[in-house]
DNA sequence: AAGGCGGTCAACCGCCTCTCA
DNA sequence: GTGAGAGGCGGTTGACCGCCT
């Protein structure tokens, strides 16, 4: 038995909305707020379905929204986020003031995404879930898949710690261990230890476990990398790193130097718990921002 | 000039979660 | 505890636009 349609599509009309539309939409709104969207159609006089009313209202029409390109910061702070969060595009666009979902998501999907795969010498493959890749693992390795799983985990306690507190007023909020996540996530140390799983791809078709950086999970997006993987579009039209990272050439090897092979063996060692992050405490304090251009 | 092609973005669809009776 | 209703969310679609051949 499924579920009863929210509307009756033949009595609703779709597609783009007309400006007297919104006019009609803006003006009921803001004398009379929204008691339920499903009602807000009819009591408005309008002929669409309350959720195409709430969608117009959340995406376009509210008065708080800024329209027009993305910031350098916007795009650094969506990169940062998309890091941690993953496809949770209603968190990402809470963490910024003025956007919606939507919006980002499509700059994501339009823009970020291909510069994304292709700083990190990824490939696009489209249309596969990602267990496509995962599941012919052969050859298991178990301590990487361990800290991977490790760094999974944290991941996922400070994207609930990070919807914690962005329930707080700035007042409120505390320095917590995401903090010091998304701080390390995003330092050199951070890249690190995505280079290095990068690397350890390119190596074996293994590998793709729990998605450490969950880059491109649950967008329908396949990570593939190394030797055999063809040049997409995409790819052909990549401006590579030196557009993003200041001039510095742009690699694929991903070669550690020392300082990264201390760093990842802090990583590797990288503790679980509650109160166990102040290993983190004497990591450098800037959040390098490697997306820069 | 015109058709093809790719990118962008508004809108839709269907599933999930929350709330309340 | 449970089921229905409502809102929210992420993925997808399709129209539109600009560039290229």
């Amino acid at each position: 038995m499924g579920r009863a349609p929210c509307c009756d599509k033949e009595a609703v009309k779709r597609g783009a909305w007309t400006p007297e539309e919104d006019k009609v939409l803006v003006d009921y709104i803001t004398t009379h707020g929204h008691p339920t969207w499903r009602s807000l159609p009819k009591l408005a006089g309008l002929l669409r379905c309350g959720k195409s009313c709430r969608l117009r209202w959340t995406n376009y029409l509210r008065p708080d929204i800024i329209r027009g390109p993305f910031t350098p910061e916007e795009e650094n702070r969506i990169i940062q986020l998309h890091g941690m969060l993953g496809n949770k595009w209603a968190a990402i666009a809470s963490h910024l003031p003025g956007r919606t979902d939507n919006e980002v998501k499509n700059f994501w999907n339009s823009n970020l995404k291909k510069r994304f795969f292709c700083i990190s010498g990824l490939n696009l493959q489209a249309s596969k879930p990602p267990s496509a890749s995962i599941s012919i693992n052969t050859k298991p390795e178990p301590l990487s898949t361990r800290h991977m799983a490790q760094w999974e985990s944290a991941r996922v306690e400070a994207e609930a710690r990070l919807s914690m507190n962005s329930l707080l007023s700035p007042s409120q909020t505390v320095k917590t261990d995401s903090d010091y996540f998304l701080r390390l996530w995003n330092s050199e140390v951070g890249e690190s230890f995505r280079s290095l799983n990068g690397r350890r791809e390119s190596q074996s078709p293994i590998s793709q476990t729990s998605s450490s950086t969950k880059v491109g999970s649950g967008s329908g997006v396949t990570m593939q990398a190394g030797p055999s993987r063809t040049s997409s579009p995409i790819e052909q039209k990549c401006i590579c790193a030196n557009d993003m990272m200041g001039g510095s050439e742009c690699s694929n090897s991903y070669e550690l130097d020392d300082s990264s092979n201390s760093a990842m063996n802090l990583l590797l060692d990288f503790p679980s718990g509650d109160d166990d992050m102040g290993f983190l405490q004497g990591q450098p304090d800037d959040v390098s921002i490697f997306f820069r251009h």
